[in-house]
DNA sequence: CTGGGGATGGGGCCC
DNA sequence: TGGGCCCCATCCCCA
């Protein structure tokens, strides 16, 4: 279009110069254009989806949604993206097609794309089954060993959300530059408003098309995903769950490609309202503080660590919340008969790490009418209660395991006990969401 | 087995 | 941008 429409006026030579996309970038266009194969990883692909999208080459954009959505179909809270820091930030030598599902094996991480016909007739049953059950079974896989009694039920209603949520990616994703890009040439996140379809009727066509694997400009040519087996996905996923454990949400968002700014539709005066959508699932928010904290839901962060009980969160406040409820017995409330109580009307009881208060006519019924000098001078409102002994008693070997720590607001170190059986499981469980 | 309530997780939004 | 508050959904324990 550029080059007609410029020699139609001037009649002149007319040169095109693209500066919105690196030279190899464009080489995979152009071998793409010759080839009709399109070597996509996770290191060009966003890259060379801008270009297609620069470029009005909707059948590439196609291929390269194709190729991120496969990539985070495969994906469970626990499994964070295939897209993972080693294919995204590492240079990737192996430049080789994908052609066989041996292949794919040899060296899933690295995934390319090949708009190779001889494959085509089987691949479409392959990508069917890959994307009908290869998340269920892999969320089960890996969910197995790490599930516990008070886990999330396995086909509970939570899950199943999560998941869906994970597998219907339907929003248009507008690509920017990563920072580093900007100088060398890449679009700039100025710049990605315009790379964006000209007209809203164009965005929710891309998002119509995105569900379809067919490659439109050839009907006998389909996109090829990554085709494993399921046995192949658990391989990849045990090879690539341990080094993404490491991750962190704060790293997380420095290091991943910014596939941040999407359309969240149109303010009144007709300009495109920004929101910033999660690259794991479809979830967009209006701030990036708040993009952060939500990558912890899939990073599987909790850097908040009850220091009474090892109980871990993802935000402070959840901390502080089950630190006043749990350890400080922060609500006025009789635990028996649920009447207000204050220091006035009733104590504070321990039990195990818990503490709770309950009102002096519960405590009398409980038969706790004495309690010894010594432990109520030190700790003039608790009670400390045996964790398996029901009857109501001062727990004197756990009291010596107990080193009580003043219950300052700013350090909520209350306790540090002796691990024993039922805590060593206490402490694991949190971790094993 | 079931309903109620506490505990927890996550999103929106204000400061 | 981080901290914090509020709200709601879900999970899970217990009567």
């Amino acid at each position: 279009m550029l080059l007609s429409q410029s020699s139609k006026e001037t009649s002149q030579p007319t040169t095109a110069t693209f500066e919105v996309f690196s030279p190899d970038t464009f080489m995979v266009i152009l071998d793409f254009v010759y080839s009709g194969k399109l070597s996509l990883t996770g290191q060009n692909v966003i890259e060379v989806m801008s270009a297609a999208s620069y470029l009005q080459m909707t059948d590439i954009l196609n291929v390269c949604k194709t190729f991120i959505k496969s990539s985070l179909d495969i994906n469970e809270k626990d499994h964070y993206f295939s897209l993972s820091p080693s294919s995204m930030n590492s240079e990737s030598d192996n430049t080789s097609l994908y052609r066989s599902r041996r292949k794919a094996k040899s060296n899933p991480a690295h995934s390319l794309f090949a708009l190779d016909q001889k494959t085509n007739m089987t691949n479409e049953n392959l990508w069917s089954n890959f994307s009908s059950h290869s998340s269920e079974q892999m969320s089960v896989q890996q969910q197995q060993p790490k599930s516990s009694k008070r886990g999330p039920k396995p086909g509970s209603v939570r899950k199943r959300r999560r998941r869906l949520r994970l597998s219907q990616s339907h929003d248009f994703m507008q690509y920017k530059s990563d920072k580093s890009n900007a100088t060398s040439g890449s679009c700039s996140a100025s710049e990605s408003v315009n790379y964006s379809p000209q007209s809203k009727e164009q965005i929710q066509l891309d998002a119509g098309n995105d569900s379809t694997h067919e490659y439109p400009c050839n009907q006998e040519s389909k996109v090829v995903p990554k085709r494993w087996t399921v046995a192949q996905l658990e391989e990849e996923l045990s090879r690539t769950t341990p080094e993404c454990m490491d991750l962190k949400a704060d790293e997380l968002y420095t290091s991943m490609p910014a596939i941040l700014g999407v359309m969240g539709g149109w303010n009144e005066d007709d300009l495109p309202r920004m929101r910033f959508k999660c690259p794991f699932c479809t979830h967009t928010v209006k701030r990036r503080a708040d993009l952060k904290r939500h990558l912890r839901c899939h990073t599987g962060e909790r850097p908040y660590p009850c220091e009474a009980c090892g109980k871990r969160f993802t935000r402070l406040e959840h901390l502080r919340n089950h630190f006043q409820t749990i350890h400080q017995a922060g609500k006025l409330i009789c635990r028996k008969c649920k009447n207000h109580v204050t220091d006035e009307t009733g104590r504070v009881v321990q039990q195990g790490t818990r503490r709770y208060r309950l009102c002096y006519e519960c405590l009398a019924e409980a038969g706790l009418d004495s309690i010894p000098d010594d432990l109520e001078a030190e700790h003039p409102l608790i009670i400390a209660i045996g964790d398996k002994n029901p009857s109501w008693h001062l727990d004197e070997e756990q009291r010596s395991d107990v080193e009580m720590v003043e219950d300052e607001p700013d350090n909520l170190v209350i306790q540090q006990i002796n691990d024993s059986a039922d805590e060593s499981e206490e402490k694991v469980k949190p971790n094993l969401r």
